[in-house]
DNA sequence: AGTAGATGCGACAGAAATGACGCAACTAAT
DNA sequence: ATTAGTTGCGTCATTTCTGTCGCATCTACT
């Protein structure tokens, strides 16, 4: 990726960071936005963009590809292999909401199959895999689980978690969604104990105790 | 929406629909697809569906239309105001269910901002918040809960659900998706009670007693 | 059977995006 | 200061999709 025949010169290398910057920016409110437009939003000619990735495709390859690494590194910097799993659980959910929330278009896009990134993703994917089996081990999810749905809710739940974290800013608050993310991703919505026998309490009037457990 | 001037004639009406048949078909395989692949699934002449559709935006306007009428249809058939929630719950999953595998390219889509459609989805919104409010007061959710996560937590976990069921024929398989979505909603995936103090437990050795419980 | 409507086919025009060049002006590195 | 690399600008060719039209043929309704 980084071996070219020769290093760059240091204005052409801020060029592509900034050209890289701006097609996430605009690739993120309209993934079909053209050249020209990403090429207005970094400030440079379209000729550039052309010069610096030969195709669209090749543009957004590299966008995927740097991404991806971010990616990488934050799932690696909350150790999941090794850290108790809960505790992984929530760094790791905290480290890519983060990234997911700053590079939404490149994260939502596929590797193209047999590139750097496709591997990267097949790793993360192998840890996390290797996460819920520890986590389920330690009794931590339900024995009975399938370990694949529960990797697909979690990723839909940090999907949701990134969507409704776009406008947040304070740094608080991706540590409160990467919270509830963990919290209904173990415990879901629902309150502790089903109320009757079959849990079919009548449909609206206040039938069972209605404090049943403040909070949780 | 169908007050035309006149009366289409029968087959003119059977061009219609398998047009947008196909469309969803081969729309669902790549969203960029072009009219000519259109009407070539749809086994009729490219003119043929311009003037059907005078825009490729009308015809993707009209496909959204037909998917959110039969999503509307597939919420209210669960009578999700009067049932008793879980049952509401369960019964509205299974339905949705069964639209969103059919249309999934429609259904993906957002419809156009002061469409009919857009009035249906809002009103499909407004019954699902008012089903999980029904929810909270007979203690199925828990009280403290934010119904709007909890929404948006049930919309991606059909949508799940939905993708891992693309595939799938058999009947039954629909209600097993929509169990499993209306369990994991409710109790997450991760054990009942918390083995340990803080849940904290060792990195991956059997510390607790396995056993826990067995099934869900 | 007759008529109005529907379709297939070929052709055409227009728009928009992509990608490539050459040249003049500028700038980083030596 | 020299040199090699970089950028902006204008231009051009090519491709692809969209949308329209006319005409011959066929088909549904009455």
């Amino acid at each position: 990726m980084e071996t070219k025949g020769r290093a760059m010169r240091a204005d052409a290398e801020r060029t592509v960071r900034t050209i890289l910057e701006a097609a996430e920016r605009v690739l993120a409110a309209d993934s079909a936005a053209t050249m020209e437009q990403i090429a207005a939003a970094a400030g440079v000619a379209r000729t550039t963009v052309h010069r610096r990735f030969a195709t669209r495709e090749a543009l957004v390859e590299a966008l995927v590809a740097w991404a991806t690494e971010r990616f990488h590194q934050a799932v690696e910097a909350a150790r999941p292999l090794t850290s108790p799993p809960l505790v992984a659980l929530h760094q790791v959910t905290v480290n890519v909401l983060q990234v997911k929330i700053g590079w939404r278009f490149a994260m939502s896009r596929p590797a193209a199959s047999g590139s750097e990134a496709a591997y990267e993703h097949a790793d993360i994917l192998a840890q996390c895999d290797e996460l819920f089996r520890r986590a389920r081990d330690a009794g931590l999810v339900a024995s009975g689980t399938d370990l694949e749905w529960a990797r697909r809710v979690y990723y839909a739940l940090i999907h949701e978690a990134a969507e409704e974290g776009r406008e947040l800013v304070d740094a608080g608050a991706v540590d409160r969604l990467a919270a509830r993310v963990v919290d209904t991703l173990l415990h879901g919505v629902g309150a502790q104990a089903q109320p009757g026998p079959s849990g079919l309490s009548g449909s609206s009037g206040p039938s069972g105790p209605g404090a049943g457990g403040s909070a949780r």
